[in-house]
DNA sequence: GTGAAAGCGCTAACAG
DNA sequence: CTGTTAGCGCTTTCAC
């Protein structure tokens, strides 16, 4: 079995009796080597099976071509797209990544900067958890000028690249177009004022109700975690105001449809009594009763340009260094649960 | 600005007087090394912000630390709760994950086969896709000897460790479920025959029909690729079977739901009409109409013990090489979708 | 065009 | 208990 050693440029350059630089360059494709040694360097080393060693390069280099990826949880659409927009940039530019969740808390997502430090990442990409609130943990890649590039759930307290969408247009539409409907009573459901898309969520629905003249009433925010549970909860709530609420407003999917479910179990009618829009276009939109109106924005395509500008600015000369942020599109899509029915005055 | 220069082992030997060895041995808390020193170490360490070079230790101890996960997809709740459990005892073993998706691909997966292999892991924990025939792109796994585990889409073409559930009892129970429901006219909707899940699902209700004294029709069996969209494919095949079904059992929750909102814009009344039954407990099943009733098993917990598995492998000594099978338990979770109605006649 | 040689930072004999 | 030393496989000057 000639599998068990592994077979070094060492090899290589002894079978072919020349010297290891000339192999080591040959298999960078360094144009200074002969044609003609190259292809006799390659196709040995395809005969021998050899791979390069990675730790080898790396100590010399001090580079590891390897990107972090810091993530609340992997198992929402909107993440696994994200993801897979990266895997997509990264793997073709020669970048492997290192997937982490932070599941939503400050302390898991510290512990995770730590150990992709101590991994030595080339470049991060970060979506803070809901509950960060020091981005302290941060500082270390700062330091040593390790790029950063936020997405999604961004941060402005560092200098580094984000790339996200506008939230409070987003809201904003979401909320007029509840108003356009009739509605009046606007319940929002969001998360704590820490993350900026809540904060931006928050506002825009604000200034979509200043616009309609319709006052803010601070007891139609209802805060949570937004987890479905939360949007329960919520239901619980709501059914207590006097009078009742015509619509609600929710930063995501899933805890829209955890309210949904709670309040259509006590008999209220969707989106007769209380018409809904969510936020994220998560497929669950599509299978809760009436088909939930949200906001939809590109997953895969935030993951894309996430990664290829942190990738730029690892190979880029510096670039610029001063916080830009990038912004992509994002649209209300509707469905049932805002227009299917008319309002119950 | 002292942060531009790495510090290593030399700069704390020199600080100290000591050598290298010593420090070296200290900071991996050999107890050889006298407290005294190892305090004074790690003191120093600590404040001159020492962080050990995996690259140069890899490179000597020829091993990474680094385990890599192939699976199908991450956006289900599944693969995200095995996942998370993985991530547990990885990290807590001093391992890092590095994840990626084949996207139910077999190219895909043969490519993330050869860039963790390149990357050198020392193991591997994979899921296979839906349509992987050959698994050929691990056999150079095998040759080096790196350990590999497969959990839930596992095979028994390779020697490896297999971790999932008893995949004929879980489908076998859902099927008597339905016939102890009066059900006699059962359709099973699953995946092309090359993962072992659908397989043992399909003889599990075969099992059970002939149990039953049912007989197995092959035209009950429809065959996709259990997409949502899938589900509603085979709502327009079975809306044409004379007479109708009055059951469908599902190998998974999602194609479950696409097949119900299909038929249930058909006007086909569930369960009264068509009794159902899916797989997996995704939370989409709580969400559905009539709420589904489905298989449960543990994802955190296959992902903990195929970690697990895995890292016994790396650090015993060889440990057991032969193929072993790991069961984890499941159980029906009966919801509204097969008991919420009886059966029109 | 090609080669020689000096490390990158760490671990693990081996020798005290 | 501590120190010396020889590499791990690769990149990269500096020569020729």
């Amino acid at each position: 079995m000639s599998s068990e050693k592994e077979v070094t440029i060492y090899d290589l350059a002894r079978k072919l009796n020349i010297s290891i630089a000339t192999v080591s360059r040959a298999l960078k494709d360094d144009p200074v080597v002969s044609k003609k040694t190259k292809k006799r360097i390659a196709d040995l080393a395809q005969e021998m099976g050899y791979r390069s060693n990675n730790f080898a390069r790396n100590l010399r280099t001090q580079r590891t071509n390897t990107i972090g990826v810091i993530i609340p949880r992997i198992n929402s659409s909107f993440m696994s797209a994200a993801i897979a927009g990266m895997e997509n940039v990264a793997t073709s530019e020669g970048y492997n990544l290192i997937i982490s969740q932070s599941s939503e808390s400050q302390e898991k997502e510290k512990a995770n900067a730590v150990t992709l430090f101590n991994n030595r990442v080339d470049g991060l990409l970060v979506s803070l958890a809901y509950d960060t609130e020091s981005i302290a943990h941060f500082e270390p890649f700062i330091k040593k000028k390790i790029p950063l590039v936020f997405f999604d759930r961004t941060t402005d307290q560092l200098d580094g690249i984000c790339v996200q969408i506008n939230n409070v247009k987003a809201a904003y539409e979401a909320t007029t177009h509840l108003v356009s409907l009739g509605r009046r009573r606007i319940v929002h459901i969001t998360a704590t004022q820490k993350r900026n898309v809540y904060i931006d969520r928050l506002q825009g629905y604000k200034q979509a109700l200043a616009d309609q003249r319709i006052p803010f009433r601070e007891d139609h925010v209802i805060v949570g975690n937004l987890s479905q549970e939360a949007g329960a909860d919520a239901a619980t709530h709501i059914r207590q105001m006097q009078p009742l609420p015509d619509a609600v407003f929710v930063a995501n999917d899933n805890c829209a449809v955890g309210c949904m479910i709670a309040l259509k179990q006590m008999g209220i009618r969707i989106p007769e009594d209380i018409a809904f829009v969510g936020f994220n276009n998560d497929p669950v939109s599509t299978v809760i009763e009436p088909n939930l109106t949200t906001i939809n924005y590109p997953g895969y395509e935030m993951g894309q340009v996430a990664a290829r500008n942190l990738i730029a600015h690892l190979s880029g000369s510096s670039g610029t260094s001063s916080t830009n942020t990038i912004i992509l599109r994002s649209e209300l899509v509707i469905r049932e649960s805002s227009t299917g029915g008319k309002p119950t005055p």
